[in-house]
DNA sequence: ATCGATGCAAACCTTTTGCATGCAG
DNA sequence: CTGCATGCAAAAGGTTTGCATCGAT
């Protein structure tokens, strides 16, 4: 069984939520499509295909707890939608948003801490996670304008 | 008369949009609290306190467009609303928001340039502007917490 | 058996839109 | 004058909530 999974569950059970098999179901999409980022129309599509009938209701209950729970990341691109994200600590990725083609394009920041420490000292701020994104070009859209 | 000022109204003239009463009040609302984020219902009780009673469907419309135009910047605090400052290229901030009382402080990033460089390289995308958001606990938080 | 979790539908709330009127160019 | 911009109210659309029922513990 994924190492994550277990961990998640941990996390519920320890402050006394219940483990449904909703949210057994939720969790299970977030850690098959790791990087992926999803909102609660999408979610509650792909558990449709998979014949589990859950109320948009409860997912968004449940996407809004497994965010306070620190389980999922809330992200948003400035349209409608609210979106989550798995919150790995081993793998912390940002989007580079193309503002040609909507593209987005996921990297990881091993470089970030110099620059987060600086803002620290500077701000007495105590940094616990950050959101960054990038707005730009991507190669292909650069490569069609040529 | 403010120089930003003169440079927005020529964006809009330039592109055949209508310099109208409402749209300069709006702009006036920015430009006097140069580093602040406003969402159209705060915009509307500025205004409304300012004796200019503009509809909120025109704040919104003209948000949009300035949005569009370059003009201002859109943000998100993952809240319900869509938040818009002024996109000053001489003065690019980023936010600090407390994860205890929701303070937001803003800073400066000069020191951001090397790390787009080596995006720009590795991934192929031109970056043309960031939202970036640290998430963690300010000094005041930290402090009463001891 | 208890009480939190779910499902459904209705309510909510921010944002968008249609249409008649107003005003900048 | 002409047609874009505005204001109002109504509609849209994502998210939240009330309540009866279900099911994890």
């Amino acid at each position: 069984m994924d190492k994550n999974f277990e961990k998640f569950k941990k996390i519920l059970v320890d402050k006394d939520y219940r483990l449904t098999e909703q949210r057994k179901e939720i969790l299970k999409v977030f850690l098959k499509y790791k990087e992926k980022h999803f909102n609660a129309e999408e979610l509650s599509d792909i558990l449709k295909k998979r014949d589990e009938n859950i109320g948009l209701a409860t997912i968004y209950r449940n996407l809004e707890l497994f965010h306070r729970l620190g389980i999922l990341k809330q992200l948003d691109f400035n349209d409608a939608f609210k979106y989550y994200e798995l919150n790995l600590i081993e793998k912390h990725h940002h989007h580079l948003i193309c503002i040609n083609c909507d593209r987005i394009i996921e990297f990881n920041d091993e470089a970030l801490g110099d620059f987060e420490k600086n803002l620290e000292d500077e701000y007495g701020f105590k940094i616990k996670d950050h959101i960054i994104k990038f707005y730009g070009v991507c190669k292909k859209c650069a490569g069609e304008d040529e």
